[in-house]
DNA sequence: TTGTTTCAAAACGAGTAGGTTAAATATGCG
DNA sequence: CGCATATTTAACCTACTCGTTTTGAAACAA
């Protein structure tokens, strides 16, 4: 119901009809029907696809005469990689054991920087 | 159902308890109980939820006693950043007309090379 | 206006997601 | 063993997702 946007950005990218339309779209806009071809599923299956991207902001529409063109919008992505930025040092083998001294360190001295990475109030959230 | 890895990881992400939940991790290990503290949800609801996280591969469980540690495993979400780097041209605006013309000038050269981002053959997957 | 093309919306069904409560399971203690 | 603790599993509910087919709407051409 009404997510945030990175949810809805992560739930559009979790199909990979979704992300291959995203591939396609690398290599420029396209209609409906182009997108749609590569694929064993209906026009209006693909529509709702469209709809689900466009809802993460993941693709903006125009039109063509009847046509409606499909423009990649990697904005969200940005994001996408902002927050996944987080956990580097984590798949970073050699940095790994250091990188968890320096956390446990900067745990131990608690003035709240704005920088922590604080669990969420109750309710929800993630940082 | 039984979708591929990359999908599973994004479905993970795609929840803001799961992403807070890996948030908490990058603190160190914890138990469901402490885990399940923040949020307004059941346990139970939390035990789904790292049985979800586990099946993407983002976090894995040990025994101390009778409590089970989550672990993060951040190895996915080196994937997932992997992924996302073929779209940063597209929003780095600097650089953007550049590159849209290599792309161009890659696909104009049509020797299949490994780096191709093909759009999928009938039946699905991005590339 | 009538028709064609291209797409969106509506209505439906099967399966999944995420929540709950209640019962089952595993580990360690006295 | 008998019990407490910590967590998982089962059963159930509601809501959403993803697919379908059918119907509707927008743009344009004759």
């Amino acid at each position: 119901m009404a997510a945030d946007q990175l949810s809805l950005v992560f739930q559009a990218l979790a199909d990979p009809i979704r992300r291959a339309i995203l591939t396609r779209l690398t290599n420029g806009d396209a209609t409906v029907a182009e997108l749609a071809e590569p694929f064993n599923v209906t026009q209006p299956a693909i529509s709702r696809h469209l709809k689900v991207l466009e809802a993460a902001g993941l693709i903006s529409r125009s039109r063509r005469a009847t046509a409606r063109l499909s423009h990649l919008e990697a904005e969200p992505l940005r994001d996408v990689t902002t927050w996944l930025a987080r956990y580097q040092r984590f798949w970073d083998e050699s940095h790994e054991r250091l990188d968890e001294l320096l956390a446990a360190l900067q745990n131990n001295r608690q003035n709240g920087t704005d920088r922590a990475e604080a669990v969420p109030t109750k309710g929800n959230e993630d940082g």
